[in-house]
RNA sequence: GUGGUUGUAGCUCAGUUGGUUAGAGCGCUGGACUGUGGCUCCGGAGGCCGGGGGUUCGAAUCCCCUCAGCCACCCCA
């Protein structure tokens, strides 16, 4: 037991354990993410935890942060280069062409919970693993089907009761306009180049969007009249913005337009989102998600307009924790505590507590030798609504004491019927 | 990757200018109640004071390094 400290290995920095208690939250919305999203017409689909590397670094962006310095990459022993998904929108796209659902009637609806690595340094909200549920509804272009995967993010956060969520809109353009659009953006940023942080310096080079991006009270000032990307969309652009905030409007989704919204994959086209906490601290976000006309393509599948979300689940656990509408905590109930008072009795309430469990009942025994007290007390901790007394005279009758921990009456039954008489009573057989 | 801050029992924390066997509450456990819970009372277990090195007669307390947590930058879920 006593290892020494220096020599006990712990969770692996920015990973945690998740002990019964977190553990229940996050099944519990897993299982409320199913009744929700299904209700939407998603399907769970599970993709692998490694990815050839290839897959991140192409959709991701090889210029973006995750690609250069945030993924858990390593060879496998068959020379292999792979990683671990830092996110799920490409691994979904790769299955996607990789088994033809194309060939399905679109468009496909999936939605994904699962755990995704990223080598960040922890902060509030942020982990090197960390759990996201998602969507991704791939084969239509409409803007009903942005305004659709939207709304099930707002439901969805409606449904958990989360309503501090700020929903932000945006557009990036597509092939079309944004590269036009960057050139503008960029000519103004060289102008005043002097009025902006290096980092920014930096940024307008390679990636000039990221300005609108930087937490420089400086900077933003400098932004205030700048070029905005939702000003500068072709007609078809702007009809497909257009149709996606009438259609938000139409189910009474609350948003504002946030022309200095960037998000940060590079696969993103037209459409975008973000929802944000303010309950959170730096790391703001809730989820978000856009749409990715390209990707498939990209990858050499047919060409598949699509449009997806992801939430983060440990955000969304902190912002339910800080509203404090929910209460995840609920302490654990059981049916029935069986307490033995002749040790020679163990294997009978072992029996009977097997029979119990298998009729449907939660049962539970003693396995420490406790004195009938201590049993009591155990049971009356675990919430027990029965206990169920093995005394030895009753025992030598062939009964057994059953007592209801809440109102304190117990009666004798027979210990051949007693488990039947408890399953009808719970509502079993 | 950078900066700030914290690190004492399972948990939340005390620990006085460095001074003998390191404390409390909760939790766990035994008992008072020899076959019966929720209250109360009494007892017990559990810490090389995150780890390593140094200063000192003496370090949980001072110094250095390291690891980890938290917070922020960066970036994003």
């Amino acid at each position: 037991m006593s290892a020494k400290k220096e020599n006990r290995i712990r969770a692996p920095r920015g990973t945690s354990d998740y002990l019964p208690e977190r553990a229940a939250s996050i099944l519990w919305l897993d299982r409320l993410a199913g009744e929700v999203f299904s209700n939407y017409g998603y399907q769970r689909i599970i993709t692998p935890t490694f990815e050839d590397t290839a897959l991140f670094t192409r959709s991701i962006g090889e210029a973006s942060d995750i690609v250069r310095k945030e993924m858990y990459t390593f060879e496998d022993r068959g020379g292999r280069s792979l990683t671990l998904r830092p996110e799920a929108t490409a691994p979904v796209v790769r299955a996607f062409i990789e088994h033809n659902l194309g060939s399905q009637s679109l468009p496909v609806k999936l939605y994904y919970f699962s755990n995704m690595f990223r080598y960040e340094r922890p902060q509030a909200g942020r982990f090197r693993e960390f759990w996201q549920l998602g969507v991704e509804a791939l084969g239509s272009p409409e803007p009903s089907l942005d305004a659709e995967v939207i709304t099930l993010a707002a439901d969805f956060l409606r449904a958990l009761d989360i309503r501090e969520g700020l929903m932000k809109i945006g557009s990036m353009g597509d092939e079309n306009c944004r590269p036009q659009y960057t050139l503008i953006l960029q000519k103004y940023l060289e102008e005043k180049r002097d009025s902006f942080c290096p980092d920014c310096g930096e940024r307008l080079k390679f990636n000039p969007l990221r300005v609108f991006d930087c937490k420089n009270p400086e900077c933003q000032k400098a932004l205030g009249d700048a070029p905005k990307m939702i000003d500068h969309l072709c007609d078809e652009c702007r009809d497909h913005f257009d149709g996606v905030r009438r259609l938000l409007k139409e189910v009474e989704i609350e948003f504002s337009i946030d022309p200095m919204l960037v998000r940060g994959f590079d696969y993103y086209t037209r459409t975008t989102f973000e929802i944000q906490s303010s309950q959170l601290g730096a790391q703001n976000a809730l989820g978000g998600g856009g749409r990715y006309d390209r990707l498939v393509s990209d990858y050499g599948g047919k060409p598949t307009p699509a449009v997806g979300f992801a939430l983060g689940i440990e955000r969304l656990l902190a912002a339910l924790k800080a509203e404090e509408n929910v209460d995840l905590s609920a302490p654990r109930k059981i049916d029935v505590f069986l307490i033995v008072i002749d040790s020679e009795h163990r294997d009978q309430a072992f029996k009977l507590a097997i029979e119990l469990r298998r009729i449907g009942l939660s049962a539970e025994v003693d396995y420490m030798n406790r004195s009938t007290r201590s049993q009591m007390k155990l049971a009356d901790k675990m919430g027990a609504e029965y206990a169920l007394i093995l005394g030895p005279d009753e025992m030598a009758r062939g009964e057994v004491v059953l007592r209801n921990l809440s109102t304190g009456e117990e009666r004798p039954e027979k210990l051949s019927l007693v488990a039947d008489k408890l399953g009808k009573i719970k509502g079993f057989e």
